[in-house]
DNA sequence: CATGAATGAGACTTCATTCAT
DNA sequence: GATGAATGAAGTCTCATTCAT
């Protein structure tokens, strides 16, 4: 059952063999795509077995439970979310487009992944470790966040009445809310250029950045 | 065993002696106490019944199930966060402080009843009567922003270059995952009115509504 | 699984009722012949509620596990072991004929109940509860045949050589394992008043007790 | 699972290589640790295994299982305890001495395997073929006793109204479980010698077997 | 010989829900 | 109305054992 309480690490068990390695590779692909179609509570191992063409045995071969893989599962996620991009930073680029690509980013990755990063909300409510994974994510995001508006405020390209604490606590959680409401809730169909950038002029706005104007609004 | 799927409607077997209905309420009270204890998983039909000092099959005379109950409490609070306010507009407040006055009302609200509004934010992920609920407020907080937003553009005093929808939602999800945030997950012990003041001031500046410079920033 | 750790205490999850007094009552009766017929191991909660005509989920109304339901039958079983007599005592008796009539009591009571106490010996090695109990039984007889045995030697009725905590420890060591041999694995089909009145004869000497020449041996 | 049913003899899958011999002797050590440190119930396969740093499968080429594994430890100390000593005997030995020697020869084999003695008493209770190498052991002392006390009968060395058959069963009984109490579950921590003198003036006394007096006491 | 991956029988346990009193 | 006894579906998990490599 799950419980908000924290216990053993994550990724015991380790395959000793190549087979062993494919094996356990190809539960947690069944695993994500289990809880992607039934949700966290609905999964059974044995489905998750079943998926993987394996008795439900030899699932606890490599997992001590249907919590320990949902953990890995989640943490491959959110590590993904944070991953730092190969693509090459511009230093010509504006203040106003840094923001927008890093909008970007995450929306594009969480579209990607929309579904099982609904089940993670989902799960994080009531599993300490998959919580600390999301708010360790969020904390990440924040961290940037505010350390890129204390320097635009000591630079003056930031409006210096805004506590950077808050505003990027805040900020954070406008876009990672309403990527959860447009992509697993399915609020509404929003196009995607688009709200990125309408994300992004609000980011910028409310924290007293420029927003270039030939954009077209 | 929570589910997506949609069932019975919220009408429960309504008591007619004054006994059954102070039970009922009873009922109701003990709930939400195991709810904020325990969160929604782990507790009880048995706990609920024992907190009320009920036996064990007494709760099914007012309730079919745990979702039943949860429905109702969940329902409760959520048209406290969304009731009218009882204290008279006033018609000279500038646009700031409406923004302020709504946020500061729904933040106080939220905080009065974290512990349940982080258990109705869990159980919304499976159980769609409740998620309904709690769409049906961010809605209703969504509409009457993109309402205000289109009526400020028109009068000039907001920037016509937002989006009203999307910034309807973003900005709701902003206050929303913050009060979740801070009042349930405790990320910060953020003193109440210069949040609040932080949040408008966010919230204000991104769509282009003057935020007045008296307030010592 | 059953271990040597100690745990809760007996005897929780009390009736309410007068039929739950009576259901309890018939899951104890029909839990002692299951562990009769098949041992500790063998037996399975099911078996026990299946005997009882209950369902299977009726015995955890009751009781926790097979662990807790054995411990409160061998409790019962060593309490029956170490009662009082009604018989009154003669006083006039003499020393060779109490320790006769104490074995004689001892044996006839473990001839009774000899299937279940195998059981209980074989449960002593691994439940740390069960072999509380076995070895209070045991201090109950050693600690008595230790002041007996004191009493007498200050009597001069015993031999001063022998050491009473060792002995006592001994001869009622001699009594049980004997009844196990006997009763339980059925060594030898021995005839009872004989072999009582044999160990009271080897007892007796033992200590220096004076045995009676009349008996005809 | 262990059962009270008999079944293959004890004639393992013997070794030819050399390495073979030494890859089953350290999986026996292995698992009289095992066995001593977790009892029979608690030992799985895989500590066995682990302990005698071998893989999982490897103890099926030795060992068809646990029960096989442990009969034959279990033979192993069965045989210590009755194997006869290379001390020669001293033609002059008063009886009493005779007894004394083979009490504490007895005693000081049981000691020096305690731990392993208490699984054996343990598992002897529900594996048949432990039982029988316990109660053959049993028997064989029994025997010994029986023909010992009845050659001291006809000498007039000893009591005639005693019962050879139930003397040599109850007194071999006194001595092993005694030296389960003290020695496994350390009811107290007698002193070696005395505790042997004493308990064979108990054996010697009550077959009335002459007991020196210049012993002190 | 040795490895460790894979299997699956088999039991346990929880708890929502029903129902006789 | 209230009680609490009874039910049983459903899923969890362990670990001895087999077997391909």
């Amino acid at each position: 059952m799950p419980t908000k309480q924290a216990s053993e690490p994550i990724a015991p068990n380790t395959p000793r063999s190549p087979k062993g390695i494919r094996t356990r590779a190809r539960l947690l692909d069944a695993a994500k795509a289990v809880f992607e179609e039934n949700g966290f509570l609905e999964a059974r191992i044995s489905d998750i077995a079943e998926k993987a063409e394996l008795s439900h045995g030899t699932f606890y071969h490599y997992f001590d439970s249907k919590e320990q893989i949902f953990r890995e599962v989640a943490e491959t996620h959110e590590a993904l979310l944070t991953a730092k991009t190969d693509e090459p930073v511009d230093p010509d680029l504006s203040e106003y487009e840094r923001i927008l690509r890093a909008n970007r980013l995450y929306l594009a990755r969480y579209r990607e992944n929309g579904r099982i990063m609904g089940v993670i909300e989902e799960v994080s409510r009531y599993d300490s470790h998959v919580n600390d994974a999301r708010i360790k994510r969020q904390k990440h995001f924040a961290e940037r966040a505010e350390r890129h508006l204390r320097a635009l405020q000591k630079k003056g390209l930031a409006d210096r009445s805004v506590d950077p604490v808050i505003a990027a606590v805040a900020l954070g959680s406008m876009v990672a809310r309403f990527a959860e409401l447009w992509l697993v809730e399915e609020w509404a169909p929003f196009e995607f250029d688009h709200t990125v950038e309408q994300l992004t002029i609000l980011w910028a706005k409310s924290i007293g950045v420029d927003v270039p104007a030939k954009r077209g609004r």
